[in-house]
DNA sequence: ATGACTGCCTCTGGCAGA
């Protein structure tokens, strides 16, 4: 045991993952077996449809992982795990709008990387004020973003972006046509923030597409493997030259009582 | 095909999700 976790580590850098969840509660199980196979050194979650008080923070502490978290009531929600350290937290908003009260934004230092967890707002249906929430959400992200790029840390936002950036990130765009994930206006407001200098370290290393994050519940999509990619990895540039990997834990998709979600990954040299 | 499924809190049906 101790010979392969040696090996394990150096041959392998510095893990951070991401995962929606969709209830911590009822995805417990799951979750902890996902950290313990796969032990990212940091795993960032959303939609943990939990209130603060209900957190299972001992379930993690128990296998190695210290958290800090921002639930609320039934829906949104968001946490971010590291293996053997407790999180520094940054802030837990995003700023530009005192009004807006869901638990989307949660930000962190852990060992030198600042690491923003987002889970941004679906905005079905469109047109609509559930859309304009969801723009309106992406322009105060980039402005965030842009300040965080001026702070010059090594940085990685990364959480459901409930965009599908182009139609190779789609099992089919005549089915999703359509819905907000798609929408040219969310499109542009992604690609502002890659224009601004941030990379999508799953695109870049998987430039034709057809890498899928979601498989809807409904409708036999698993099995069809209709899905489509819409959790992201954004690296600002240190981090983008220490990328070494990126991937979707798929399999975690087909267990039993899975998310609708796979977790994704990014994997980074040392630094 | 105006479908399909799942989790949450519970007014056990309505909302939210994508």
């Amino acid at each position: 045991m101790r010979v392969r976790f040696q090996l394990r580590h150096l041959t392998r850098g510095v893990r951070i993952a991401s995962f929606n969840i969709n209830g911590i509660k009822a995805r417990l199980p799951r979750l902890l077996e996902w950290l313990e196979e796969t032990r990212p050194a940091v795993a960032c979650l959303q939609e943990i449809k939990s209130q603060d008080e209900n957190f299972p923070a001992d379930e993690f502490e128990k296998i190695g992982y210290q958290a800090i978290w921002h639930g609320q009531k039934s829906f949104n929600g968001v946490a971010i795990l590291a293996d053997g350290q407790e999180p520094t937290e940054i802030r837990r908003e995003l700023p530009g709008d005192a009004d807006d009260d869901h638990a989307r934004y949660l930000e962190a230092e852990v060992k030198g990387v600042r690491i923003a967890c987002i889970y941004l707002p679906n905005g079905n249906p469109q047109p609509g004020p559930k859309f304009d929430y969801k723009l309106r959400w992406m322009e105060r992200l980039r402005q965030h973003m842009a300040t965080i790029a001026q702070e010059e840390v090594p940085a990685i936002v990364l959480g459901d972006y409930n965009v599908i950036p182009e139609d190779k990130d789609v099992w089919s765009t005549a089915a999703m046509a359509t819905d907000a994930l798609m929408q040219p206006a969310a499109r542009d407001a992604y690609r502002r923030l890659l224009n601004d200098g941030w990379t999508d370290a799953i695109d870049v290393l998987n430039p034709r597409g057809g890498v899928w994050t979601y498989w809807d519940y409904q409708a036999g999509a698993w099995q069809r493997d209709h899905g489509f990619r819409i959790d992201h990895a954004l690296l600002s540039p240190e981090l983008a030259d220490r990328l070494v990997a990126a991937g979707v834990d798929k399999a975690y998709r087909g267990r039993e009582k899975a998310s609708d979600h796979a977790p994704v990954w990014v994997e980074l040299r040392d630094g």
